[in-house]
DNA sequence: TCAACATATCGAGATATTTATATATTCGCA
DNA sequence: TGCGAATATATAAATATCTCGATATGTTGA
């Protein structure tokens, strides 16, 4: 009764979670987190992105409690939290993998009834 | 050197499905779900949301591949896809249940410090 | 203190998402 | 055929997000 309110919030921070997830930039920065920490200017450069664009990204994590940043002279590093959150991901790509793997049987068996059309 | 396109392609696609799971609305469908097929009408009645919504998020849901639908005579049954999809909830879930305790904890010492305009 | 560098924030335009009401479609049945 | 129930789509307003150039902040070293 009294905790509707408070299960609604803790449904809400569960689905900025996901939102943090839910860009393919954002992705990929998660993906580099993983090995390791990383400066901005080094993970922008290996997403060809502009600086700003990666800063605004890695503050969307942050806020979210993904990944932390860490201050070393004029350097800032950003550290992945929860390796949990890259095997969510991990996950998630699986259930992608085998999404695709049907469609692609689809379009094969529709190919070989010399289907029109696909 | 592979292609590049096409990663960027799987990327996208791998960042829908997580932003299929970026609304507090939605993860409570997946996880009524979770339980075996239901029906729209039944859906909206648990979220306590009107029919159209559901119909929206249901078809957010099914266009990224995570749920499918099935027509039984004037009803249709919507079914997850994929149990793995709520593994990756949980675990995401998790990931937030330790950020709230250490979130927690830093309350807990700041009272006990007692420091003031936390 | 100043110059150079790394990072963050601001602001704006383009685009996407959420929500709900009104309306359309689809099916079973009288 | 036509009615009622279940579901889907259209539409529109409010809101959020992504991107990037311009600019601000903070740090080091001369």
């Amino acid at each position: 009764m009294e905790n509707k309110t408070l299960r609604n919030e803790v449904n809400l921070l569960h689905a900025q979670i996901c939102q943090g997830l839910a860009d393919p930039k954002r992705i990929l920065l998660l993906y580099y987190l993983a090995d390791g920490p990383r400066r901005v200017t080094d993970l922008a450069g290996a997403l060809e992105l502009p600086q700003p664009t990666v800063s605004h990204h890695l503050r969307v994590l942050r806020e979210r409690g993904l990944v932390r940043s860490e201050r070393r002279g004029t350097e800032v590093y950003y550290t992945l939290i929860d390796p949990r959150v890259v095997q969510a991901l991990d996950l998630l790509r699986a259930v992608l993998a085998d999404l695709l793997a049907r469609q692609a049987d689809l379009v094969d068996r529709a190919i070989s009834r010399g289907e029109q059309g696909v």
